[in-house]
DNA sequence: GACCCGCACGGCACTCGATGTCAAAACAGC
DNA sequence: GCTGTTTTGACATCGAGTGCCGTGCGGGTC
C-alpha cells in the first residue's frame, strides 16, 4: 500500500480503512489492467501482485474476478428500490422510476466511471454478470412499484414488466454513455430514453 | 451411443448424423443432471460419462459446461433477425416484433423445452449467459428495424429501444411460463406481455 | 485385400479460477 | 510486553477449459 497511514486513525477504525483502501486499490489496478488488455488475458495473479498482496487474499476481497468490476455497480443498483421507495406515490411509475435511477449519476462526472461502464460493457461475460444482478434488482424494484399501486407482483406481470422496460432505458443510455466516452451527460441520456418508452411504463 | 445405426445412411451423412446424435444426447443428459442437482454440482465428467464420451470430447461439442442448454435457444434466437426482416414492412414495429419471437414457440409444446427454460432461469450463471446472446441479438434485430425505418441505429436510439422493449416483454412471458410450468401455453403470454408495452414499441 | 488419408475420439498434461486449511504475522486491548 | 483475535500468505485441491499426440475407424485408391 501508499505511506499515507499517518493522519487520524481516529473514526471508522484503522484496520476498517486498510481494508477499504486495499479494496479500492484492487478495483483500481484491475480497471486498469483490463482496460489496456483484455479481461481475460488480465490473471488474477496480475492484479494481485499489482496491488501487492497475494491472490489467496483478492479472492478475501472479490467472490470472483468479474466482482472486482461488477461489485461497484452492484452496491449502487442494491439502494435503487430504497430510492424508488421514498418518491411520492402520487407521482406517475414513469417519473417515480425515471428519478430512482438518478443513484448512478455523479456529480461531477468520474473519469473512471466511464472507464469501469467501458469496460464492462465490451466484456460479455462481464456484461453477463452485471444482468445477473439486474435481475435481482427488476425483481426488488417491481415488488415496490407492485406496493404502491397495491397488486401482486405474484400474480400480475405489470410491475415487473414497467421496471424492465425502465432497465431497457437504463440500458440504453448507459450504452449511449459509453459509446461518447462520457462526453454527454448520463443524465440527458436517460431523460431521453425514458421519455421515450414511457408509455410502456405507466401500466398501472 | 446407441445400436440403431443400421438404417439407410443416406442424407446427411452418417458422420454426421452420428455427431447429431451425440449433441442431442448431451443436451438431454446435462439438461436432466441439472434439473436433479444444480448446475453447478453437476460436472462436465459426469455428463460426459453418463452420455458415453470423454470429458475432452465434451469440448469438443460445447466451448463451456453453460453452452451445453444455452446453445439450444441461441441457434433458435440466430434466426429471429430473418423472420423480422421476412415481414411487410407496412406492418406496425410492435406486430412485426410480437411475430418475429414465434421462432420461440413450438407446436405442440415439448415438456423439454420446459425444462430447459426452467433449468436456465432459475440458474444466475445460465441466465448471464443467455442475457449476453440477448445482447447480440439486439442489435441484429435492431439493424432491421432500422432499415426499414430508414434510419441509423448507430445515431438513433430508437430502433435498439423498441427492440429491448420486445425482449423485456418476451422475458416476462418466458418467466411466467416456467411458473406456471408450461401450463399455459407461451403464446398467450407473448399477447399479453407485447400488447401491453405495445407504444414503446411504435417509436418510429 | 493392402494401403493411405482424414477425422473423431481418448488420454495426458497444463493453465487458471476458486476454495479449504494451516501457520505466521499484524493488530487491539490489558 | 503479553495474549486473544483477525488478517495474511503459502500450500494443496478441485473443476473448467485447452493444447498435443497417439489411436482407431470409415472411406477411397491401386
Amino acid at each position: 500500500m501508499t505511506h499515507a497511514d499517518a493522519d487520524q486513525p481516529r473514526r471508522p477504525g484503522l484496520a476498517e480503512r486498510k481494508r477499504r483502501l486495499v479494496h479500492e486499490e484492487l478495483v483500481d489496478v484491475a480497471a486498469s489492467l483490463m482496460a489496456e488488455c483484455s479481461f481475460e488475458e488480465t490473471t488474477v495473479e496480475q492484479i494481485a501482485a499489482a496491488a501487492g498482496v497475494s491472490r489467496r487474499t483478492f479472492f478475501r476481497y472479490f467472490a470472483s474476478k468479474e466482482d472486482v468490476l461488477v461489485q461497484s455497480i452492484a452496491h449502487i443498483g442494491a439502494k435503487l428500490d430504497a430510492h424508488l421507495a421514498a418518491r411520492s406515490p402520487a407521482e406517475k411509475p414513469s417519473v417515480a422510476l425515471r428519478r430512482a435511477f438518478d443513484v448512478f449519476v455523479r456529480h461531477p462526472t468520474d473519469p473512471k466511471d466511464v472507464r469501469l461502464a467501458t469496460v464492462i460493457v465490451r466484456t460479455p461475460a462481464l456484461m453477463g454478470r452485471y444482468l445477473e444482478w439486474q435481475i435481482q434488482w427488476r425483481h426488488q424494484v417491481a415488488a415496490v412499484i407492485a406496493g404502491r399501486a397495491g397488486v401482486d407482483p405474484a400474480v400480475d406481470p405489470r410491475p415487473l414488466l414497467m421496471v424492465s422496460v425502465a432497465f431497457a432505458a437504463f440500458d440504453s443510455a448507459m450504452n449511449r454513455w459509453v459509446a461518447g466516452q462520457g462526453a454527454v451527460p448520463l443524465e440527458a441520456l436517460l431523460d431521453e430514453a425514458f421519455t421515450l418508452v414511457a408509455p410502456a411504463m405507466d401500466l398501472i
